[in-house]
RNA sequence: GCCGAGGUGGUGGAAUGGUAGACACACGGGACUCAAAAUCCCGCGAUAGCAAUAUCAUGAGGGUUCAAGUCCCUCCCUCGGCACCA
């Protein structure tokens, strides 16, 4: 046998050599006998500036994972798809005038060109794309699953409405009061749209036959998540047990219902506020005395945006109902009622009880507008200018003086039951999510609306509701959809009467929260996805991607999962078992990549100079997965050197010599090597796993000659993080099928074990000799070498010895 | 303010409570070469010393321990998320 040694690395046609054989007859798999593995990155927005060195990070890392483990005879799912709706497309048609369909196919095109030219194993007949009808449908499909099962509803409200957008966003996409698109400063507008009742999925809850599902919260803690991902989620979701409480307004039939987390300091409550949009305002009009300055002041605060509103925190605003007065339920006393804007319309009752005493926003008010600001209910250290908000024991507070604030607050809450005036409530942050836009690039909402009918749903049969493409898709704050005369005047499903159809479409959001179903069985033409496929692979095993959607689509994913599982179309909970973030990836500047700064490093550049392989480990080695690391062009070079060391050693290997063992101490790092690169996959450790690749090709690189299976094995390891190289050199080997294909080389616990140990010995803690013996000396040798050795009888002598601790093998470890 | 993650050489980073700085980049010296590139060898935390070696050193200060980058307490700083949520 010969080998035909090819002295210089040349990545370029090695790379599209390998490549062209993976596009034309797929990625070599395995048959799966130890079960499934479903391994999925958070699928791309298709943007034309192609792909960002920190995809390139994230998808190299689940490509290492979804080879190692084929390699480990598991059946891995591995798929790759488009979340293709969305804005930028169509802002690029409105000013190009090109439509957004091509844009994005275009776009497409090139993201797919890119992630094959770095060799990514991705199940690319699995593919899909979020904007094409035959995904849409389904998305559609789930639309009216939620609709007949009450989940989608339409309703006038308050919503958030960005200006340079043209459109509705959803709680979730605004940040710091902005636009997270745009950055445009958001306002509030009173508008008819629909919403998901994500609010009902909160608490745990029975499928239809009876099966417990967790909800939102509880779910959270069974699953493998960063837990800055979930607290950011439980923070969002915002769950407050607290206590309801009827105030009683002075001559008239009215009340106030205010919600509060600390009732027990209800004995110093001075005044209560309402929210500038209580419908009591209006109700109480007539009774208000000085309604013009009420009047006034809702008018300044309607005029304020929200990032105003709660950007002023020192300086609190709001004006008295004079006129109205409020009975605290417990002992009688009649307090003052203002609107005031520090309390939120959208949380809890809309109104609150003032304590200044206990809180520090109603101590700021008190103190601003002069109310009384009463002796504290609870003593403790509190001083009288300062508010406590500590817990404590009661005063002043009739039958509950002397009760500690918890047993304060159970206690008053029953009573509050018994009297008919409250009682225990929950309260979350969490609100249902806004789903509509008034925007063309997105998945139509199947509903018809018919003058004698009323809201109809589409019938199934009747989807997709195709997008119309000749639309004037300019944004003039309705929906484009409605100048499309074809798509807007239908015939009622019911009546067959003229009706209009909905012209919104949908948040994005939602074609990607149930993507990771589709994907078991991408071109089913009767459901979403079979049952049985679903069974098979989900839920995710893995699923890798950007921290930036903590709360938006990955709750949202939740929640699909969710209320498909209580129908009982799927059988479990959560979508992903376990799930990381890559950590951002930094130009050289330290500064976040942009094109306006000019410091972006476009992948395709890297390949073409010095390789897809070196790229792909450069990712892996700059650093742990998930910290944020900055480029550096200069070390790239490095991961190159190393990627030439592992070729050139094929001119070491005796290709004759199938022993699998040479020299004790070579077979003895091989194994280490293996160990440790097979952990460090498994826990995602992907720079140290290259690091100790690289100590074991230092260490073949000094031997004359190596045995074909020593190289062979470095090659299966180095396969899932350079698999180009990998492969190449393997057919060198005279192998003929590909090392996608071989078993993950298993370690020998027994060839581990060091023939010699270097053993520190300490005198009070410090390292003052090194002892080479043998391993697995007896303390007592240890011991004798160690008191016998000079460097160690410098600083023992005439002393006498307290304490010797010996850990084996390893350190010796003298008290003097 | 609250929640979460961090702070180690010139740089990126290694270290189940057990020899701090693996591996790599940069840098310095040498070999090969007419020369250069590539490659190979040696050195590389600070201070003192020709050296062996010693002392100091993981944001600051305390503590637990035979032994602390790692555990506990106090504080400082950086990054990420949430923020008038009653």
């Amino acid at each position: 046998m010969k080998k035909n040694i090819q002295s210089v690395y040349c990545p370029k046609k090695i790379e599209e050599k390998w490549q062209k054989e993976w596009r034309k007859n797929g990625h070599p798999k395995t048959k799966g006998k130890n079960g499934t593995y479903y391994i999925l990155d958070m699928f791309p927005y298709p943007s034309g500036d192609g792909l960002h060195v920190g995809h390139v990070e994230n998808f190299t890392a689940t490509d290492i994972v979804a080879r190692f483990k084929r390699m480990n005879g598991y059946d891995v799912l591995h798929p790759m798809g488009w979340d293709a709706f969305g804005l930028p497309a169509e802002n690029f048609a409105i000013k190009t005038g090109i439509h957004p369909q091509k844009k994005t196919l275009e776009c497409i095109k090139n993201f797919k060109r890119q992630m094959q030219s770095i060799g990514l194993s991705y199940d690319w007949e699995r593919e899909i794309n979020t904007s094409n009808p035959e995904y849409y449908r389904w998305t559609q499909w789930m639309f009216l699953f939620l609709y007949k099962n009450g989940l989608a509803y339409k309703k006038k409200a308050k919503v958030n409405w960005c200006e340079a957008c043209h459109t509705v966003l959803a709680n979730e996409q605004v940040i710091d009061g902005k636009c997270d698109r745009s950055g445009d400063i958001v306002v509030q507008k009173d508008l008819e749209q629909w919403f998901f009742k994500i609010t009902d999925f909160v608490e745990d809850m029975r499928s239809k036959s009876g099966k417990k599902v967790s909800g939102l919260l509880s779910g959270l803690q069974k699953i493998d998540w960063p837990s800055s991902t979930i607290s950011a989620q439980e923070h969002w979701i915002g769950r407050s047990e607290g206590t309801e409480v009827i105030f009683p307004l002075a001559h008239t039939e009215e009340a106030i219902k205010v919600f509060t987390t600390r009732v027990d300091t209800i004995f110093g409550c001075t005044y209560v506020v309402i929210a500038p949009e209580h419908p009591l305002v209006k109700t109480l009009e007539s009774q208000i005395e000085n309604i013009e300055a009420v009047q006034k002041y809702l008018a300044i605060t309607k005029r304020k945006t929200d990032l105003e509103r709660t950007e002023l925190n020192k300086e609190k605003t709001g004006v008295q109902l004079i006129g109205v007065e409020a009975i605290n339920p417990f002992n009688g006393n009649k307090v003052p009622v203002y609107v005031a804007d520090y309390v939120l319309g959208t949380y809890g009752t809309g109104a609150v009880m003032g304590v200044p005493a206990h809180d520090e926003r109603d101590f700021a008010f008190a103190k601003k507008y002069a109310l009384p600001l009463i002796e504290s209910i609870i003593p403790l250290q509190a001083k009288k200018e300062e508010c406590f908000t500590g817990d404590g024991e009661l005063i002043d507070s009739g039958v509950f003086t002397g009760m500690t604030s918890k047993e304060a607050r159970a206690q008053m809450s029953v009573w509050l039951k018994k009297e008919k005036m409250g009682g225990k409530r929950v309260q979350y942050r969490l609100r249902d999510w806004l789903i509509s836009r008034q925007r063309y690039w997105g998945a139509p909402i199947p509903i018809i609306y018919c003058d004698d009918c009323g809201e109809v749903p589409v019938p199934e049969k009747d989807l997709p509701v195709k997008l119309p493409k000749d639309v004037d898709f300019r944004p003039t704050g309705e929906s484009p959809l409605v100048r499309s005369r074809d798509f807007h005047k239908v015939k009622c499903p019911i009546c067959r009467k003229n009706a209009r159809r909905e012209v919104d479409t949908m948040d994005t959001f939602v074609c990607s929260s149930w993507y990771y179903l589709r994907f078991t069985d991408p071109n089913n033409k009767k459901k979403f996805a079979d049952a049985k496929k679903l069974a098979k692979y989900l839920p995710v095993d893995f699923y890798m991607g950007g921290a930036e959607h903590t709360v938006l689509h990955l709750l949202y994913a939740r929640f699909f999962t969710k209320a498909l599982a209580k129908y009982e179309y799927t059988k479990f909970d959560e979508p992903f078992l376990k799930l990381r973030h890559q950590g951002m990836v930094l130009a050289e500047d330290g500064r976040k990549m942009s094109k306006s700064l000019g410091n972006v490093i476009n992948p395709d550049a890297v390949v073409q100079e010095l390789g897809a392989d070196t790229l792909r480990l450069y990712e892996m080695f700059m650093g742990p997965l998930e910290d944020m690391k900055g480029w550096n062009t200069g070390s790239v070079i490095g991961l190159r050197r190393f990627l030439d060391k592992v070729w050139r050693l094929q001119e070491k290997v005796d290709i004759q010599n199938q022993q699998k063992t040479s020299q004790r101490v070579l077979s003895g790092l091989l194994h280490k090597t293996i160990k440790k690169v097979t952990e460090d996959i498994e826990e995602l450790k992907f720079n140290t796993a290259i690091s100790t690749l690289m100590i074991l090709v230092n260490a073949l690189e000094k031997e004359e000659t190596l045995p074909r299976n020593v190289y062979e094995v470095l090659l299966a390891m180095l396969s899932p993080f350079a698999p180009h190289i990998t492969e190449e050199l393997w057919h060198i080997m005279g192998n003929k099928k590909s090392l996608s294909l071989e078993k993950w080389p298993k370690w020998d616990k027994r060839k581990i074990i060091e023939e010699q140990s270097s053993i520190a010995v300490q005198v009070n803690g410090k390292v003052r000799s090194i002892l080479i013996l043998a391993t697995g000396s007896t303390e007592r040798e240890v011991k004798e070498k160690a008191l016998a050795d000079p460097k160690v009888q410098a600083y023992t002598e005439g002393k006498e010895i307290r304490k010797i601790i010996y850990i084996a093998d390893k350190i010796l470890s003298i008290v003097v």
